[in-house]
DNA sequence: GCTTGCTTCTACAGCTACTGTAGATGTTAT
DNA sequence: ATAACATCTACAGTAGCTGTAGAAGCAAGC
């Protein structure tokens, strides 16, 4: 069993975020020691690199939830299970082509930069995307139907 | 020019949310009409649109301030231009790497789903990384040196 | 020209997801 | 056994929005 402190470097989390995590219900009660301290199991461990990875690529917290309903009822029936990584999958899929667009950007930039100034900088038009994005987005909501 | 409501339109952004970039200067101050209303060009929809982007891949505001100072400042020193980006496309990189592997294992999950029930779900597995990824992101913090 | 209805204005309160601090108690090393 | 550090609870503060109240602007129809 592991301390709240353990947890947090192999986890690069804040001890005090751990908690809140456990006050949400988003990782479970932990259980005490004698001198009432949270212990953790490598379970937990994994548990909450899943989660700090996944807010870094900006998963909200329901969203989260979700993903982690689907390893924690294996047996749930099938529906809503698919129906849950199929909507991720979706963000991902946009997450991961925008990414792209912005990293073909800046490697344009980086390399063109070797030459002295950023004349032409087209970050913004990368991103904001017109041709695609605007459109499609707003069937993108975070929330389920 | 636009109104405020119609940039919110396009870019899928809450009239509050674009008052308060305007109010933290990610935006720049709005002109105003006759009647003390915000007016937009075309130039501001783009801008508020590669904000959106970015925040919703999870890029904190600092490093989209960032990132836009690139293309506001096509002619600044190439050596500071040069840092931010790659710094960025460092993390764009480290992003599209865990979104690739949370994609595959979504998409392991709904083909399997096919058959009845999610039996073994590894969703945690994935992202939760143990191999690579909390060695390498104690270097990946979003502040500059 | 006046009313109805919608948009925008300012100002401020509330929300999510943390993060920091205070003061007490547990644990470990010398 | 005492200093140094980790953890505990509880609560306040921060970033990045989001919602609401109440007043004022504006466009369309009568």
């Amino acid at each position: 069993m592991y301390t709240i402190g353990h947890v947090a470097r192999a986890t690069d989390c804040k001890v005090q975020t751990i908690r809140y995590y456990e006050q949400i219900g988003i990782l479970p009660q932990a259980p005490r020691s004698e001198g009432n301290r949270r212990l953790y199991a490598q379970a937990d461990i994994d548990r909450l690199a899943f989660i700090r990875h996944a807010r870094e690529l900006g998963f909200p917290l329901d969203s989260i939830r979700d993903l982690l309903s689907l390893s924690d009822n294996p047996d749930q029936p099938c529906d809503a299970a698919d129906a849950i990584a199929c909507r991720q999958l979706d963000q991902a899929n946009r997450r991961i082509e925008r990414l792209n667009a912005l990293k073909r950007e800046l490697e344009r930039m980086i390399k063109q930069c070797r030459g002295g100034k950023i004349s032409d900088c087209r970050v913004i038009e990368v991103l904001s995307d017109h041709g695609q994005c605007l459109k499609d987005d707003h069937q993108m909501a975070e929330a389920s139907p």
